[in-house]
RNA sequence: GCCGAUAUAGCUCAGCUGGCCAGAGCGUCUCACUUGUAAUGAGAGGGUCGGGGGUUCGAAUCCCUCUAUCGGCUCCA
C-alpha cells in the first residue's frame, strides 16, 4: 500500500503491511498527529486501515477532514461527559460545523452557564481516561431495540430513519451513541478545548419539534491553538460593527423608533454618501439609468407581482388610503417594471437597465434582528435589467465583470455559486435550461470559478450567488445576480422584435452590494473599523499646538477643503497627546499636527494612523497625497 | 415566533440574600493651565434604576406583562 504521512511524504509498503507497519514506517511523530485516515476516497477511523488497503493519507488537525473527525468527537466526548452530569438528559446529535462542534440534548431545565464549566471539567475527566472509541456494527432492528433499552428516543427516531440494514454505533467508555464515524482513535487526543454557549434549537431544525438545548464548543489538539483560537474569537467580537457603530459614531439603533431600524449619524452617513456616490457613478458609466420610485403602493400591484400571494407573510399591514389597500414596498421590482412598461419597447433600445437605492421594508421575526445586518428597513442598490434571450449571456457577463470591479475595490475576495432548479418552480424547462445556461457561460466566460448549488435556486429563476470573504476570513452574503421568470410572465413584459411581433424579455435581477446596511455593516467589521482615506468619514484631522497656531491649523483645514477631501480641525483646549488618542481612537486615517515649527515653515507634521510621526510636509505635499489616495481609492 | 440571558447617568459598569438622600470611571459643562505625537488638574451638573402592573410597612432588588438587546434555532438583502 502507498502510504501518504502528515508531513506529505509518501511510502510504499508490501502487500500485508500494517497499520502499524505504517505508523513505524517513516516518522515517530506521525501516529501522534494522525487523527484519521482516508483510504480510496474514504475518511475512516485510523483503526480500520486494513493490511491490503492501496492508497492511505493520514489525516491531520490541519486539513478540513481532519478538523471534522477530531471535532465530531469532541462532540462525543461532550455528550459522554453530559450523560454522566445528567444522566436523564437525552442525546440527539452533535456534528462538526465550520469553527467547532455542537452537540444537542433533550433536557427538562436548559442548560446554565454553571453547567457548562462543570461539564467541561467531566470532559477533562473524560480525555484523561483516554478510552479508546469503538465502532460495532450491528444490525438496524438491534441498534433501535437497544436505544429503546436506554430510554433514547431520537436516537431510536435516528436509526429507524436509516435505510440500511447495518448501522453502527460508536463506544466511548460507557457512552454508545449512534454514529456513521470516523472518529479518533481515542479520547485523549482532545486535549484543549473550550464550552463556548448555549442556545436553544428545535429537533431537526423544525420549529414545530420540541426545543432542545445546543451546546457550542471548539476544540483542538495543543493548547496553543486553542488559545489563537479564543484570540480570534476576542477579534472578531472588537471587529463588531455594532460596538464599532457606537465607538465611532456611525449609527445607532432606538428603542422608541422600533428595532431593525438604523439611524445613520451622520459620520455613517458620509460614509454611505460615499459608497453611493461611487455606486451610482460606476452605474452611469457601465449603461444604466438612475430612477426613483414610491415607498408605497396600492395593493393592486402587488396582486399583480404575487407578492400578497407568496411575501404578505414579510410585508406589513396594509394602510387604507381613499379605501384602498396601499402597502410599504417591500421590493422594488414592480416600481421598475412600470417604467419599463410605461410604453411600448423596441428591440432597438435593449437592453434597459433601471436602477435604484432602493429603500425596502421587510417584516422580520423579532429574535433575527442583528445590528446592521439583519434589519426591517433597509436599502437595496437595487437593479432589473430587460434584455432579449441573445442579450442575456452579455448581459450577466456585464454584471459580473461590475461586481469584480466593486468589490476588488473594496478589498473582498469571493466565491461564486451557480444556484439551479429547485423543486418547486415554475416555467417551463426550456426557460430553466437556457437561462441556467446562460449563468453558466458568463461565469466560463469571465473565468469565474464557481461552486454548483444544485435545486438551490429561487422558484422563479435559477441565479449566481456572491459570497465575500473578509479581512477575517468570514463569509458575507453580497451580490446575487438572478434571472426572474416569473414577473416577466405575471406583467406580460414584452418588447417588439426585428420581426414586428411582441416577446417576452428576459429579467435580470441584481444587487452588487445587497443592501447599504448589510454592505456598510459588513465593512466595518471587514476593515475593523479603520477605513481607507477614500472611505473614512473624516479624513484628515489638523491640530494646532496651542491656540496661536489655531488661525494657521484653520488655513490647512481649508487647503484641504478645497479639494473635496474631508478634513476637521481640532481646536480644543487639550494638549496634543489627547489630541491624538482620541483621533486614533476614531480611525482617523490622517492626524496633522501644527505648531510654530510648522507655522513658520509653512509645514505640516503628518502623523499616519497606526504609524505614528512620518515627518514635515508642505501643506500643498500632503493634500496631494491625501488626495491621490481618495481619488485613487487606495486601500 | 421559539429557548436562554440581559436592560441602573450619554458610554462602560458596581449595587450581596428587598431597608438611611442610587455609586464609580470615561464623556458633558465651568474654571485654571497654552501644551510637540495615545488620556493636564480642580469643581459642577447629570438617573421616571427600559415601560406598565402587582406583592410588601418598604422594591433598582421579588412576581406578572410589554418593549428592546445579546447568544442561538428558523429565515434572509
Amino acid at each position: 500500500m502507498v502510504v501518504t504521512y502528515p508531513d506529505g511524504n509518501t511510502k510504499e509498503f508490501e502487500q500485508g503491511a500494517t497499520f502499524m507497519d505504517a505508523a513505524i514506517g517513516i516518522s515517530e511523530g506521525f501516529a501522534r498527529k494522525a487523527l484519521a485516515a482516508q483510504v480510496d476516497g474514504q475518511v475512516v477511523d485510523l483503526s480500520s486501515v486494513m493490511p491490503g488497503d492501496l492508497a492511505v493519507t493520514f489525516l491531520t488537525f490541519d486539513s478540513d477532514e481532519g478538523k471534522s473527525v477530531f471535532w465530531h468527537s469532541s462532540a462525543h466526548v461532550m455528550a459522554a461527559a453530559v450523560k454522566r452530569l445528567f444522566p436523564q438528559a437525552k442525546v440527539t446529535i452533535g456534528p462538526a460545523i465550520d469553527d467547532g462542534f455542537y452537540y444537542d440534548f433533550d433536557v427538562e431545565t436548559p442548560f446554565t452557564e454553571d453547567d457548562l464549566a462543570k461539564i467541561e471539567s467531566e470532559m477533562k475527566a473524560v480525555v484523561k481516561e483516554n478510552a479508546p472509541f469503538v465502532r460495532e456494527i450491528v444490525e438496524k432492528d438491534e441498534a433501535v431495540s437497544r436505544f429503546k433499552d436506554e430510554d433514547e428516543p431520537y436516537k431510536v427516531e435516528l436509526a429507524e430513519s436509516i435505510e440500511d440494514e447495518e448501522i453502527s454505533t460508536y463506544t466511548l467508555g460507557d457512552f454508545v451513541d449512534l454514529c456513521r464515524g470516523p472518529h479518533l482513535p481515542s479520547a485523549g487526543r482532545v486535549k484543549s478545548f473550550k464550552l463556548l454557549s448555549i442556545a436553544g434549537a428545535y429537533w431537526r431544525g423544525d420549529e414545530n419539534n420540541r426545543m432542545l438545548q445546543r451546546i457550542y464548543g471548539v476544540s483542538f489538539p495543543d493548547k496553543k491553538l486553542l488559545k489563537a483560537h479564543l484570540e480570534w474569537l476576542e477579534e472578531v467580537k472588537k471587529r463588531d460593527h455594532r460596538i464599532l457603530g457606537q465607538k465611532l459614531d456611525l449609527f445607532s439603533v432606538d428603542d422608541e423608533i422600533g428595532g431593525g431600524l438604523i439611524l445613520w449619524h451622520p459620520r455613517g452617513s458620509m460614509l454611505r454618501k460615499v459608497v453611493e456616490d461611487y455606486w451610482r457613478d460606476e452605474h452611469e458609466k457601465r449603461g444604466y439609468q438612475l430612477v426613483f420610485t414610491p415607498h408605497i403602493a396600492s395593493e393592486r400591484i402587488f396582486q399583480t407581482s404575487g407578492h400578497l400571494e407568496n411575501y404578505s407573510e414579510n410585508m406589513y399591514s396594509p394602510m387604507d388610503i381613499d379605501g384602498t389597500d396601499y402597502y410599504v414596498k417591500p421590493m422594488n421590482c414592480p416600481g421598475h417594471i412600470k417604467i419599463f412598461k410605461t410604453r411600448m419597447r423596441s428591440y432597438r433600445e435593449l437592453p434597459i437597465r433601471l436602477c435604484e437605492l432602493g429603500t425596502v421594508y421587510r417584516y422580520e421575526r423579532s429574535g433575527v434582528l442583528h445590528g446592521m445586518l439583519r434589519v426591517r428597513g433597509f436599502t437595496q442598490d437595487d437593479s432589473h435589467i430587460f434584455c432579449t434571450p441573445d442579450q442575456a449571456p452579455s448581459e450577466v457577463v456585464g454584471v459580473l465583470n461590475f461586481v469584480k470591479d466593486m468589490m476588488s475595490t473594496f478589498g473582498y475576495e469571493f466565491q461564486a455559486y451557480l444556484s439551479t432548479r429547485p423543486e418547486k418552480s415554475i416555467g417551463d424547462d426550456e426557460s430553466w435550461e437556457s437561462a441556467t445556461n446562460s449563468l453558466k457561460e458568463a461565469l466560463e466566460t469571465t473565468e469565474t470559478e464557481y461552486i454548483l448549488d444544485p435545486g438551490e435556486g429561487v422558484f422563479y429563476g435559477p441565479k449566481i450567488d456572491i459570497k465575500l470573504k473578509d479581512a477575517l476570513g468570514r463569509m458575507w452574503q453580497g451580490p446575487t445576480i438572478q434571472v426572474d421568470f416569473n414577473l416577466a410572465n405575471r406583467f406580460d413584459i414584452n418588447y417588439i422584435g426585428p420581426d414586428g411581433n411582441e416577446h417576452k424579455v428576459v429579467m435580470i435581477h441584481r444587487v452588487v452590494l445587497g443592501s447599504m446596511e448589510r454592505f456598510i455593516g459588513g465593512a466595518i467589521e471587514h476593515f475593523a473599523g479603520a477605513f481607507p482615506v477614500w472611505l473614512s468619514p473624516v479624513q484628515a484631522v489638523v491640530m494646532p499646538i496651542t491656540d496661536a497656531h489655531k488661525d494657521y491649523a484653520e488655513t490647512v483645514v481649508e487647503a484641504l477643503k478645497a479639494k473635496g477631501l474631508r478634513a476637521e480641525l481640532d481646536g480644543r483646549n487639550e494638549k496634543i497627546n489627547r489630541k491624538i488618542r482620541d483621533s486614533e481612537e476614531m480611525k482617523i486615517p490622517y492626524m496633522l499636527v501644527v505648531g510654530q515649527k510648522e507655522m513658520d515653515n509653512g509645514t505640516v507634521a503628518v502623523r499616519r494612523r497606526s504609524e505614528g510621526d512620518i515627518g514635515a510636509f508642505a501643506v500643498n505635499e500632503i493634500v496631494e497625497r491625501i488626495g491621490k489616495e481618495n481619488s485613487e481609492k487606495s486601500l
